[in-house]
DNA sequence: AAGTGGTCTAGACCACTTG
DNA sequence: AAGTGGTCTAGACCACTTG
């Protein structure tokens, strides 16, 4: 079996959803109607519905039907994932528009978070993440020089500058501060808003081995991004 | 049926695992195993394993099996902190006001989150949350009523409903969903907002042993309120 | 009464890893 | 070759919501 049956279910109902064919909060064939339509049991279309509702994709009630959830894109809070992934992952194309990579003067904050002297030169890279043609994500990101010597000669439209550090320099440690903020008019322009919206302001610090290697500061439209997170607590008692 | 078969069998998985029985990395019963042991069908064994794998409580590998997953590392991102003790921790006084305590029939989305039958009665609180007499958070939070029948009693201008919860059902779980919003009329009047302005928009979702707790939106003002935190991946290597 | 989702059975074939 | 998990079938009974 190349691909699943329930994952071509899934596929296809995912499919109907992003082109507009079913709303939010409308019904979808039910178990049955899914069963015959893709001429598979009752228990593999089932799958296909349970998946997406797991994934807060479908909401179901019992005796009423399953329902299109309000959609936006999702990130996990737990994990630093690569934008590239997490959006192709979603089954969706992305791409990079790069707006900046040069040398620049250390401004006093983030000398002061990358452990550098005030005035000394650090990289900086500017880059807008596009999922399907519509920017997700305008990365500002200040990389220490003296642990990333090459960053200013990447390609930065074919790695994400996350994907590269990682194989440059393996991540062990991380920081994030979470903030709603309106953006500028620099901002509003590269994420294509025509008037400000509520964003989300990911402010990420990065250290590995040997110390803080970037700052990025990751701004995306609370319209079209949301990061989501899952704790686990039942194992955690014991320690 | 009273409590679910599959039930059962997580249920008494995730005891010997509590009790260090089943220690880090071990084998867990397979599904013929669990099948023969709860004489039920292997379908059936399937999904408490399946779950418990979903949870990141287990990790399967075909051909070989299924074992105990790791702790996972902390993350004070996400740390569920009684926004009470956080205010109070920063030398700041904190007061509360009760909007409203009541029992609702349940709406759909709640239902299916909770694991409530759509129109059964849910109970509803509305709690504005005030760092120094200025509104930080604003608390919709639905709660099960089947497993906490008496939260409707409380008073909530004397404990906080995380506190109160975490009481009388320890948590075993959490789903977060961070968003940036524009608050709507309605928010903006508690949270003393002259006009719209980002905020951050949390939804968590709780778990105790035996199911969904409680659902909360807690929203605040993005220049008032940020969330941060400190991740480390020297531990969290286990896929 | 008809349709929905929730649970379960007792089989089946498969791909995979191990001794 | 024996055991594992992954997928699937064609039934069944149930609780629930709706017309």
């Amino acid at each position: 079996m190349a691909v699943a049956k329930f994952a071509e279910i899934k596929e296809h109902m995912l499919t109907q959803i992003e082109i507009g064919a079913w709303p939010e909060h409308s019904r979808v064939p039910s178990e049955n109607e899914l069963a015959e339509q893709f001429s598979v049991s009752r228990m593999t279309a089932r799958r296909a519905l349970q998946e997406l509702t797991e994934q807060g994709i479908l909401y179901r009630t019992q005796g009423v039907g399953s329902f299109v959830a309000a959609l936006k894109s999702q990130s996990s809070l737990l994990e630093i994932r690569n934008i590239a992934d997490e959006i192709q992952s979603r089954g969706h194309s992305y791409s990079a528009q790069l707006l900046q990579l040069t040398e620049l003067p250390c401004p006093a904050v983030i000398a002061s978070a990358l452990g550098l002297k005030h005035q000394q030169q650090v990289f900086f890279s500017l880059i807008v993440h596009y999922e399907d043609q519509v920017p997700l994500q305008l990365e500002a990101r200040y990389v220490n020089p003296q642990q990333i010597p090459d960053y200013i000669q990447q390609d930065f439209s074919h790695i994400t500058p996350h994907l590269y550090l990682s194989q440059v320099a393996p991540l062990t440690e991380a920081e994030h501060t979470v903030e709603a903020i309106l953006p500028d008019h620099f901002t509003c322009q590269h994420l294509h808003l025509k008037k400000p919206e509520a964003c989300l302001r990911l402010t990420r610090r990065t250290f590995s081995r040997d110390g803080a290697v970037s700052l990025a500061y990751l701004t995306s439209p609370g319209s079209r991004y949301r990061l989501g997170g899952h704790l686990n607590f039942a194992l955690e008692k014991r320690s």
